[in-house]
RNA sequence: GCCCAGAUAGCUCAGUCGGUAGAGCAGCGGAUUGAAAAUCCGCGUGUCGGUGGUUCGAUUCCGCCUCUGGGCA
């Protein structure tokens, strides 16, 4: 685990090479077909040296999610350790590692269009007003859930509607499937203390992916017809501010900037995660990378009792 | 060289009829159960360009200086 440009690539493919491994990607854009330079996937050379399982398994047009994750993570899981390998998950998507460690409640994913009508409601009456009707139904959600945070309060309010049981009912009713009752679980983050050091090489990164072509990536993208930025795999960081640029509503400069703000803002996000993570063994990486070194750290972490 | 405009938070700027100032963005902290690289909540971080004057009190008014735009030569 580990925040946006903190090396945990390099280091996996190091720890790769020691063998007995598989790696399992954790990342909710590198599943994404086409989303090669900007989400910052290893490179075709890194793919054949050490390959990654769940990238390159949806197609951009398509949605992925944190239980389609979970489902195909556990499959991954089981293939390794029939192989007697040990799975080596390595990614920066939190939500993800969670859901995946604790399990998650068995309801229906979302409905597109019991989505549209909820949004119908907040167009009409606001979203104060969906907030209203959820606490009718599903008091304890409408008050963990702020009423501006219209995302997860319609996911709240599509629940009840699909299912006519509230959220946090199925929640509840939620069977207990803890990853690390079942599997000898040890859990690594790979980030540098001083937060400036990743934010230099987060521009750095940025350069080299411009450098590498990922305007005409993007282009590619655009030229398909079929894409949108509503789309979750066109709103991730890059593409997002990429498409506006080629689109003509942003000029470079601000482009760049917009983008390394938001790559910020999600190692940010990333650190607020690991800080609160229970169980989690944190290398600090805020120096010249010595992988041999970082290396025997992690895998004398991964062979202790 | 002269004329005009501007100089306030990291950036772009608002404002104070004279009582030491506030927005957006950035940044920082937090949340997170089928969109999560998403989305939401909270926090203002300041020699108000410098200097002298008027005043009980100047970031605000006046003079000079510096710098930056624009115009005239």
């Amino acid at each position: 685990m580990g925040p946006t440009a903190s090396g945990k690539t390099a280091l996996a493919i190091e720890l790769y090479k020691t063998g007995g491994f598989d790696i399992i990607s954790v990342d909710s854009a590198m599943v994404y077909r086409g989303l090669d330079i900007g989400s910052a996937k290893p490179s075709v050379e890194e793919l054949a040296q050490a390959p990654h399982r769940l990238i390159d398994i949806r197609d951009p047009a398509d949605a992925y999610n944190v239980v389609d994750f979970r489902n195909e993570a556990l499959r991954e899981i089981e293939r390794s350790h029939a192989r007697n390998r040990i799975p080596l998950f390595v990614g920066g998507t939190m939500l993800y590692y969670k859901v995946l460690l604790e399990g998650v409640a068995n309801m229906p994913s979302a409905d597109p269009a019991v989505r549209a009508q909820v949004e119908a409601i907040a167009e009409d009456r606001g979203w104060q007003a969906v907030h209203e009707l959820l606490t009718e139904v599903d008091p304890s959600a409408a008050e963990r859930i702020h009423p501006n945070h219209s995302q997860r309060l319609s996911r709240a309010y599509e629940v009840f509607l699909q299912t006519g049981k509230p959220l946090t009912q199925w929640h509840t009713e939620q069977q207990k499937d803890d990853l690390r009752e079942r599997y000898n679980v040890r859990q690594v983050a790979v980030m540098p203390t001083d937060r400036k050091i990743l934010h230099r090489r987060i521009e750095k990164r940025f350069d080299q992916m411009m450098e590498l072509g990922f305007e005409a990536e993007v282009t590619a993208l655009m030229n398909r017809g079929d894409l949108h930025l509503d789309l979750p795999s066109m709103r991730s960081v890059g593409y997002r501010q990429m498409w506006l640029y080629l689109a003509g509503e942003l000029s470079f400069e601000l482009m760049r900037e917009q983008v390394l703000a938001a790559t910020r803002q999600l190692a940010k996000r990333q650190f607020t995660w690991l800080r609160g993570w229970e169980d989690v063994f944190h290398l600090d990486v805020s120096g010249t990378p010595d992988w041999d070194s970082l290396n025997n750290v992690a895998l004398r972490y991964y062979q202790q009792d």
